[in-house]
DNA sequence: CGGCATCCACAGTGATACTG
DNA sequence: CAGTATCACTGTGGATGCCG
């Protein structure tokens, strides 16, 4: 983007990821970790083509983002954040609280991925007995899509789109009963009542809790 | 802007600020309070006078600005951040602090004005004795401006470009000067000796220190 | 099919000039 | 002082084409 010209940090991080688009794409690879061009595109309904493949070259300029061949099974190549990619966490948690309150007057036509619960479980949910053995919950939204949600020791949480070999527990449903009953809003029972499956012990469950 | 369409809270977000210039005007209102058309402009340079229009009818049926005649002495309107303004604060702080770095690589032909200060002072500067009397500080930068840091009682500051009926000091000097010194990374003394005049207990800036 | 490049219509931007 | 008007220019989105 055109430069700002002016020496101001706010200014310099805007010229960097102020770009229509970018920091959606920050926010996929975040969610999903290495990516193809065209898991990019799927998680990113309405962006062009064209645009796509500008923004990740400007990113792969700017140092956040690398673009690297597969491991062999995998024909195509990767795009994944950088160290400085990663550091963009806290910006996209700012942007996201202060954006919640807008979600009330979304337009009913809006595109939804169900990866994107992950930004919602990072931000609301709490992980109670951060000193305890940390555990893994799969949550699975639409038919192919699951989100692993896992206690990290601080208290807090990590959420990506990826598969787990064992978890802890595993959750199916609608995607707000399953974000209530993580946040404590709702009790097993009540979510159950709402259309969710619940596979493990229940007090892995119990373990979390809104913020 | 144009909508992305994606019920998602980050690009609900982005839909509302995301726009070229949406948060350096939230950056000026943020240091400087409420500001008249001309003040804006002048701490925007490079804006052109029909966007910062547009801008603000946008931000102010966005709900982030209020319009408001001023009280007497002033023949004109103000333009003030409401409370959904305000709570940009950490949005502002977030990309400050990851924009840093790229002041490193800036052009030397940037624009810079004094009250800009106010972002690093905030970002950087910690109150050492929360528990004491509050203090205030006045930076003297360039010839008018000046810039009032004052303690909060939890710790942080508050750094705003307005003039303080009776600060506990008052310092004038380069700003990379005036910041060393708030942060602890130069004592009084190398102060000094690199252009600072300092006026007031030296107790008061002994007080601060860096993150 | 994945990963773009090209083309086009249009919306957003910026410099300047002008006005109450 | 506080904007509006104009106009050239640039960025965006949609469609489509190309190539391994």
């Amino acid at each position: 983007m055109r430069s700002y010209g002016q020496f101001c940090a706010l200014a310099k991080a805007l010229e960097t990821i102020g770009d229509r688009w970018t920091l959606l794409i920050v926010r996929e690879l975040m969610i999903r970790g290495a990516c193809r061009y065209t898991d990019l595109r799927t998680g990113l309904p309405g962006i062009a083509t064209n645009l796509l493949a500008e923004r990740l070259k400007e990113m792969e300029a700017a140092g956040l983002v690398v673009r690297e061949s597969a491991p062999p099974p995998i024909a195509t190549d990767l795009f994944r954040l950088t160290a400085r990619g990663e550091e963009l966490d806290p910006v996209i948690a700012a942007l996201g609280l202060w954006g919640a309150p807008l979600l009330a007057k979304a337009d009913e036509k809006d595109a939804f991925r169900p990866h994107w619960m992950a930004l919602p479980v990072r931000l609301y949910v709490r992980d109670k007995s951060p000193a305890e053995q940390p555990v893994k919950v799969e949550m699975r939204v639409g038919r192919e899509e699951t989100l692993t949600v896992e206690t990290v020791g601080d208290g807090s949480v990590r959420a990506r789109a990826v598969r787990t070999e064992h978890p802890d527990a595993r959750l199916e449903g609608p995607p707000q009963v399953m974000l209530g009953l993580m946040m404590g809003k709702m009790d097993l029972a009540a979510a159950r009542a709402k259309g969710l499956k619940y596979e493990g012990d229940p007090r892995v469950v119990g373990r979390f809790g809104g913020k």
